[in-house]
DNA sequence: TAAAGGATAATA
DNA sequence: ATTATCCTTTAT
């Protein structure tokens, strides 16, 4: 299993977010070690897209988003569930990824179609935020086996308060996965 | 379809 | 200190 390199976070967005589509997040723990793979993901793009956390500027909570590439960004969203964030480019730029849905390779508990659910399933929590995904307890991998993936675009969820952002296509899953949360 | 839930950031 | 807001989920 290859971990992936910063240098790989550390390119156009968009792009990162459709090479992240059919890889592996790992995540260990004292006991155990679980593998999702990448099956839905969304592209904020920095400072200037309006649907992303980083759009009001750097604050306590977004600041990570404008740290290095290669780290996890990971935020309580209403009050009751995790999102889990890569954050990619380069350090000022405020651009990062949502990891949205993953299938069940390995220790996956219950459902993880949608941000919540699958944090829940990986049990990622807000100690895990700023974390190094080049650390060796959580990190993203390059599966062993690759597989050619059809990769579908759709306009993001949730951000209908974005203005014309809301519309453009930033949303990428694997097609006829059924895993991913929505189609 | 609407309410829940808690942290965050803006306002004071 | 108080309030509006939020990249969702679950239940009605």
């Amino acid at each position: 299993m290859k971990k992936l390199p910063r240098a790989f976070y550390d390119r156009d967005t968009v792009l990162v977010a459709r090479e992240l589509l059919g890889k592996w997040l790992v995540l260990r723990t004292e006991k155990i070690e679980r593998i999702g793979k990448i099956v839905e993901v969304e592209a904020y793009l920095g400072a200037h897209d309006l649907a992303a956390h980083s759009s009001k500027g750097v604050t306590e909570r977004t600041k990570i988003m404008f740290g290095p590439p290669g780290h996890a960004y990971v935020y309580l969203i209403y009050g009751a569930h995790h999102c889990l964030n890569v954050v990619t480019e380069g350090e000022g730029n405020g651009a990062a990824i949502l990891l949205r849905a993953v299938e069940p390779v390995k220790n996956i508990l219950g459902r993880t179609c949608g941000p919540g659910l699958l944090c829940r399933a990986l049990e990622i929590d807000r100690r895990l935020n700023a974390h190094d995904l080049l650390s060796d307890d959580f990190f993203i991998a390059e599966p062993e086996a690759a597989e050619k993936l059809s990769i579908v675009k759709r306009p993001r969820i949730g951000v209908d308060y974005a203005g014309v952002w809301a519309k453009k296509r930033l949303r990428y899953y694997i097609k006829e996965n059924p895993f991913v949360s929505r189609t």
